[in-house]
DNA sequence: CAATATTGGAAAGTGATACTCTCCAAAAGT
DNA sequence: ACTTTTGGAGAGTATCACTTTCCAATATTG
């Protein structure tokens, strides 16, 4: 198919893809002669990618670039992949204090959870912390637990559903449902607050 | 204390505190003449608390200035501040399809949870699902579930944790816990996720 | 009292991000 | 022959979150 098709297939302007050709996110179509270029399957779900990546992912061109350069990556052990698909996901992260880093460590092992040395998770988690702390609201441990308990109930979740039939589906399923899961897990958050809200200060003024 | 003081104390430049002054994110300081304004605590904890919207919750500017907006009201109801607030820290929804959309409205009835009747939370959902959907991933109504249950006990928790001393207090820790518990609570979903992922396709290559 | 520094206020400039538009000559379709 | 369409490249645009520069009016310091 040539641009115009994958434009319209794809509800993605010609200007865009271009744009999206020149930035590395797509791979060029194969060269017919000086002016034109055929573009496959493997485009349009590309495309698609990068559009729920964007849009409902939230993440910018940037982290898209390097999660896609994860999900091409050929790599032998699937869990390493996975691991550096992942980082590609995660936010830049502040600089955290000691002490919260220290916590998110104690918590990490307190689960037993095995996650790479490096992880700018954890970072990223003490930073939120501190954020927290420096406001006068400190997340109580009994609190914090809640929070890691039912990221762990997600998280097991996540990974069982992950199709388990070729390497390239189950990295790029693993991406996509961390870069998606995210704003679905928010947002069922605030609804539950919402409830929550509503039946400890619960007025007249609700719908159902 | 002058502009300089409030720089200092909260290491913000004195450049963006008027800049966040000139866009009305924070109030104008006591005038003292033509040329000077004297500033007190509560700009200090005024833009503390914009900074950690901004930096650990990641807010736009704009977000920032409905939620203090909403912060600031002073309405009867505090079920009702509490909702508008809420809403002011939701990220703009994608249009979503209907299917998404009763999905949704199912799930939350199935559940008896008592949302604001036109919460963008629902759309935000079901732009997500449908994005997914779109991929050719579905999230079943297994995982779902998961996802509900979870959100519900993070939901309970910070409700539950919330102050319950005075009106503007009790709004401004819900907006704060919803803005930074977000990341907080992805962040630990990565690191169960890494966890899960090691387990299932572990190999020697963890470090604890 | 003179010299220097600081302040509030406003305007203009900056750098990053994610496109969108304009042009072009080669090629395809009619 | 003539009108589209294409790939490619460059320039232009809008938004965001600052940052810089300027100003005249004070304050502070020596």
């Amino acid at each position: 198919m040539w641009i115009a098709e994958l434009s319209s297939r794809t509800e993605v302007p010609v200007a865009t893809i271009k744009y999206y050709l020149r930035e590395g996110l797509l791979p060029a179509g194969q060269a017919v002669g000086a002016t034109r270029a055929r573009y496959d399957e493997s485009h349009v779900r590309r495309l698609r990618l990068i559009r729920a990546l964007v849009g409902a992912g939230g993440l910018s061109l940037a982290r898209v670039r390097g999660v896609l350069a994860e999900v091409d990556e050929e790599s032998s052990e699937l869990h390493e992949v996975l691991g550096a698909a992942h980082g590609a996901l995660i936010p830049d992260a502040v600089p955290a204090s000691p002490e919260s880093l220290q916590r998110v460590d104690q918590l990490v092992a307190n689960h037993g959870w095995r996650v790479h040395s490096g992880s700018p998770d954890r970072a990223l988690l003490a930073g939120a912390l501190d954020a927290l702390e420096k406001l006068g609201y400190h997340l109580d441990d009994e609190l914090l637990e809640s929070y890691a308990a039912a990221a762990k109930q997600v998280a097991d979740a996540d990974v069982a559903h992950l199709p388990a039939d070729d390497r390239a589906r189950t990295v790029e399923a693993a991406v996509v449902v961390t870069a998606l899961g995210g704003p679905v897990l928010l947002a069922l958050r605030r609804l539950a607050q919402q409830d929550a809200s509503a039946r400890r200060y619960g007025s007249a003024h609700f719908d159902k």
